[in-house]
DNA sequence: GTCAGTCCGTGGTCTGACCACTCTAGACAA
DNA sequence: TTGTCTAGAGTGGTCAGACCACGGACTGAC
């Protein structure tokens, strides 16, 4: 029938393949669009010319990628584009890698010190607003590590979004998931006394600063200088941590 | 049978979820390794207590996603991680959104921004003699724009090689495809004098001599005016290019 | 010893059937 | 008239069994 593209140029690909590309590029194309409903499995198994099973394994990788919302009894639904899939790849293709947390951290200060030099130049009124929001929520959660947390991330997230690129954005969410790793994992060495939390808003309050009068080397040069304190803190307290118990466990 | 895992917490997720998610778990814990060779189909079928379709259903998410290596005739072999299936997430990720290519630019200095200051820290001797020899090739090919192109995509991902961070490496590599796709629409743009490209050489050189002596900062302000000064070429271009034509087409 | 043909195990595909879920239109009762 | 319930249709989810296509290994002839 339909018999899909068929670029039998070089590759074989396999009746899934070919389905699966001939989504793939609708998609890219924007021929297909988020919120847009297939046909039944049924009928696009007999309009592309395969069986139903062969068309469902390309429709459930489809799926995997998060390209696909397919909900039992309804249909399936193209999905708007989600970092959340990004992520998990992203987690999988550093799994075998040794250190990942601590390189993570690299890439999240490579983000974040870009982000905030183009924050510098789009960032609008609001975005301003935003982040200022939440440098008062941090403030107003001095006391609770865990609300304390989240405000921390969301300060971040905020120049990242005021940076107004997509794909920082993207990437940044990407990395978020280990990124919470780490930060759990680290959480284990890292004191919370009031001196360093207040320290730890006076940083963030530095940063807001320089990015509000839109000075892209000193907002970076804070930024950076806020990294590498928390890195000296978790230093310094696994030092203290190995010396107060004496010895490595 | 095995009946797997079976999280029924929260979720209720179809067979060939329980599988894929099966699957993916042993990869992340390590348990199967690269180049493993999973049984067959019948009988991983058999062992996990669905019936084959749902089985290839979810082995073919798993090959999708970059994870499985499956042969006609051989057998499904665990694949090692590659940063193909990442790139090819992010362009999926990425394609809705308007200015993907001068986007990805600013991903792109993010990242070597990073690396390089890592790489003064970190890079051994081999590491710098692969970027001088690139940068040698970079010097042969002046009058080749097709392997000078070549020579200058590989400078820069020796130094972010250099800079030992599999996660910049990773994310590097992820953009790539993105990357060259931008290099492409430009290079339209982007006319090249002998004063131009020996101008480039020499920003080239400029910084790798300050990665050499290992200072960041030098390196990091080298590197983005060596970006800038290409911005501003394609800018002017432009400007020209249109100039030249009178009227925008 | 080398090469060709055959066989077997593997993935690739198909058919057709049945089950489970969701929505809705129609029947029924208040 | 209105609200609720139920039966049906349409959809994805699963299954069984069969056959085809490909790759490698074994075996035989040369």
């Amino acid at each position: 029938m339909l018999d899909i593209v068929r670029q039998d140029t070089e590759e074989n690909p396999s009746g899934a393949d070919r389905v699966f590309t001939f989504f793939r590029d609708r998609l890219l194309s924007g021929e297909l669009k988020a919120g847009d409903r297939l046909l039944g499995e049924r009928e696009l198994a007999l309009a592309l010319g395969v069986s139903r099973p062969v068309l469902r394994e390309a429709l459930r990788s489809l799926a995997m990628l998060g390209l696909l919302d397919i909900r039992h009894g309804r249909g399936a639904y193209v999905r708007s584009a989600d970092a959340s899939v990004l992520g998990q790849a992203l987690t999988l293709c550093l799994a075998p890698e040794p250190n990942i947390l601590d390189d993570v951290l690299q890439a999240r200060i490579a983000i974040e010190c870009q982000a905030i030099r183009l924050a510098c130049l789009r960032a609008s009124e609001r975005d301003l607003q935003a982040i200022a929001a939440t440098l008062d929520t941090l403030v107003d959660s001095l006391d609770d590590p865990e609300t304390g947390g989240g405000a921390d991330y969301a300060f971040h997230l905020a120049i990242v979004r005021a940076s107004a690129s997509s794909a920082l954005m993207k990437i940044y969410e990407a990395i978020s998931p280990l990124l919470m790793r780490s930060h759990v994992e680290r959480r284990r060495d890292t004191f919370r006394e009031p001196a360093i939390t207040s320290g730890l808003v006076e940083a963030h309050r530095q940063v807001f600063l320089a990015l509000a009068q839109r000075d892209p080397d000193e907002a970076e040069r804070r930024l950076r200088a806020h990294f590498e304190i928390g890195d000296d803190l978790r230093r310094k307290n696994l030092i203290s941590t190995y010396q107060g118990q004496g010895q490595a466990s």
